[in-house]
DNA sequence: TTTTTCTATCTGATAGTAGCATATAGGGCA
DNA sequence: TGCCCTATATGCTACTATCAGATAGAAAAA
């Protein structure tokens, strides 16, 4: 358990220091992804700060939503990620429409997000490795 | 809901021949995964025929799965693929030890294991277009 | 002016999965 | 007899994703 896989509900902090909080749990070895919207999100906020609504609408550019992803999982992740320090956010209420949360990204997230980086290449090579062997089994 | 989903509850079958099931199911456009197991245990099944417990073993070669896998998931999934269809098994009670149920791959199995080399490709690049989004931003 | 629509955030309910533990059972061996 | 290894299978709990709906300000349409 950590607050990477669920930290919404059990806000024990995530280590001492930067960089760590991905050994010991079990959502890193086992290669529990939470459907990509974390690190889609901490990446959108990299890019610029921004609300849950538009964030919305910038997580279709990632590949991995084809369609719109989920409203209500967007709003619960950036609060998860929120309360593990990931991210921080302030009311707008200036311009037009209704007050809106706006979203930064820490270093904290900075170090979750190249942590994440890190995972995509290894997914990314095992696949390959799978395909390979795929290939070489079929030919 | 497809049986690429949750095959084992609701056996209403994949639709109306090889190759198909995996386009109406919201499984396939949003990316849920099932961790895996079941490609894994397809690809294993191709190479050739085997039953639950050296399957177990063979899956530690694949790199999604560092530590072993879970002993009821592995069984499940290969209960779940035959409810689908896609493998099919026989007891087998000749040799040492307790009995064991051999499974083999099936041609519906072969199909779904190429969908999931397509899957597969398809998250590659998307992983590969994440990462150099990253680079991009963070330079 | 009233209603509808758009922006924006957030919560509730449900179905399904992962991970862990446990149950069952045959066979070898000390 | 008791213990370990092989082998299959189920029960339970915590967590996630998905769908649906609640709330609310503000602008546009009627």
């Amino acid at each position: 358990m950590c607050d990477t896989c669920h930290g919404l509900e059990h806000g024990h902090g995530h280590g001492t220091g930067h960089g760590e909080g991905r050994g010991d749990c079990h959502c890193k070895l086992s290669g529990k992804v939470e459907r990509f919207i974390q690190p889609c999100l901490l990446l959108s906020l990299l890019q610029h700060s921004s609300h849950g609504y538009e964030l919305l609408e910038r997580l279709s550019g990632f590949r991995f939503y084809p369609g719109a992803p989920d409203t209500g999982a967007v709003y619960r992740h950036l609060r998860r990620l929120e309360n593990g320090g990931y991210v921080e956010s302030h009311w707008e209420t200036g311009d037009a429409g209704p007050a809106k949360r706006i979203y930064s990204i820490t270093p904290d997230g900075q170090d979750m997000l190249e942590a994440w980086i890190e995972e995509f290449r290894d997914r990314k090579s095992a696949m390959e490795d799978f395909i390979e062997k795929y290939e070489r089994s079929s030919r």
